[in-house]
DNA sequence: AATGAATGAGGGTTCATTCAT
DNA sequence: AATGAATGAACCCTCATTCAT
């Protein structure tokens, strides 16, 4: 492994267990087992970490979207394979990404987020389109447009489920349907 | 306007200018126009100016939703008044939010996110339940799990627009158009 | 004595005891008996001591040469009594000399050290002028110009003796007597 | 041009532009385009690299005086000519001067200073020598002794002339003309 | 209540030097 | 001899907080 590597994992890490003001760079040298000033030489300061983080995230995403998807499979169930996906990713990694969305917003890395988004926006705009080929979604969703809009909308109804509320499992699980119900109207799912 | 006031004014001034932690107190005692330790006698520190920020804000999202809001226009014109109102608060006052998230994320208080937005998630939810009362929404819909939802959605979109893409005038309307489309779908508007 | 000066005549002493480089702002405020952050309440940097540093030394020479400077005697005596102020301080204070002007070189102080200067310059002006007045140097002398270069003589003459040359008294007083010499000569003295 | 040349030149390149103490060995490196490393294959420190440019530069003094020196020119017109020499390189040189004089000061070596104006001391003798021998000179001027003064004289005046006073054409040459008058004064030219 | 000079712990960052290749 | 990535001790400076006035 790469020491540019060691040092993102070893922040994660950190930043999970200390959050992002309390972590040190030495908290996170000690944990990648490297030199302080090594630190230095791939990243210019604590919170310029957070864009590689980041893209890890979306590693993440696109992996966990790809193994969950069936092609074979309903366009229903397509659909909440993608929300099962980002609800699980949300669920597990809750902490990882309220720290980036934190640390993203204090600094100049906003416009950043949207590329490192890049890949998972495709892949959804290809989905969407594909199913409105075929005629099971409505005309006049305008695919690219709506990506963002339905991205959007399921992550944040996870982050309501797993970082705002308490917990509590039947409530996920009704949350989750009402969402599936919001996209079935909303996309003007005939299948 | 009392000190305290002046205080909570100018630390939202210097926080939208400088980012939580690159603010110092000094910054905000001067841009207050007070004494550095007449800060003390009002906060015990730096970071407990936020839960008053916050109530600052949440005035000002009920007063912007109320302001915009017409009891008399139609249900689809409401929601798009909805959506203004969103809209602008994410435009004016989107870093705003940002620092009061970012320091609540530091904090560990996260849960409070939603106290704060607790007022409108029940405006949300009343506006919603007459409206289905009368027939204009579909009836599937659970009006509370779904006030979330919306927000969330509307919220989202407004991110993608005023902070990710590079803002075109145009673009943005579309965006709009297809938001204003995608809630209407979704919530099976009949009227 | 304010913390000011406590800060500068602690400079002095640690700079002359470690050296310029080898000396800690902390050892500073140590020996001024501040805090760490006292220090940059008053000055910016540790280099940023020196011109402060320097102005203490100047006023040190203004002193020594009104002290030994006698009106009523020959002017031949009163600029032995000019090369003795100046000698004696370079001797005592060679160390602090040095510093001052390794310090001031190595930083952006330099214009300063004219200004620093200007009421021995100023002094040593008029002392020319009125000898010059009543005929006791040649007439062809510019006072003003000549200010400059027998300040640089004599302190030159005297970083010779004291700074360089591994000192010797007797050597050191033939070397004074050479530059009594010289300026007599090139002050075309007549009296 | 082997490394440690090129070593030397970038290190007085890069000290004249930055200053000893802002100056980083990987400064000289990359200047000198060799790799960190081959650095300490010639020097043990970044500070002594001092003695080696000190002697570039005693080699610079002598060139420069003995290149305008005419053994045919009248006296007065030598010592213009040294006085000219001596402008020159502190103009030229006056920051590489400052520096050793600072590297040689942190180091405690001060008595070096002497050894490197050795050659230069050393040819002003004789040349006052000779001028004595037949007579140009007043016969009381101890030439060892005066040429210490002559040589602090000149670069005093050099230093006010362009370091101090805000240059000016017409003004140096006026200061100039007086140091040539205090010079012949003081020798008590003949001829 | 208000002031602002003083505090000093703390952490980010630098950079001379090393060493495996 | 040459490299340059890695090291980690060293130190500056910041700035939240205190407290005498």
């Amino acid at each position: 492994m790469s020491k540019e590597e060691k040092i993102i994992l070893a922040a994660i890490d950190v930043f999970r267990d200390k959050g992002v003001e309390k972590t040190k760079v030495s908290d996170i040298v000690k944990s990648a087992g490297i030199a302080q000033g090594t630190f230095y030489l791939y990243f210019p300061s604590k919170l310029s970490v957070m864009p590689a983080i980041a893209a890890v995230m979306v590693e993440k995403i696109m992996l966990e979207v790809k193994n969950r998807f069936q092609d074979s499979a309903s366009l229903e169930y397509q659909i909440e394979q993608i929300v099962d996906a980002v609800f699980y990713l949300t669920k597990e990694y809750r902490d990882v990404f309220a720290l980036i969305y934190a640390g993203i917003a204090q600094t100049e890395h906003l416009k950043e987020w949207e590329t490192i988004y890049a890949p998972f926006y495709e892949w959804m705009n290809n989905f969407l389109k594909q199913a409105q080929n075929v005629g099971n979604i409505r005309d006049s969703l305008n695919t690219e447009r709506s990506t963002k809009l339905i991205i959007g909308l399921i992550e944040s109804a996870a982050e309501q489920i797993y970082l705002y509320d308490d917990f509590d499992e039947e409530n996920a699980a009704l949350q989750k349907q009402e969402l599936l119900d919001f996209l079935h109207h909303a996309l003007g799912l005939r299948k």
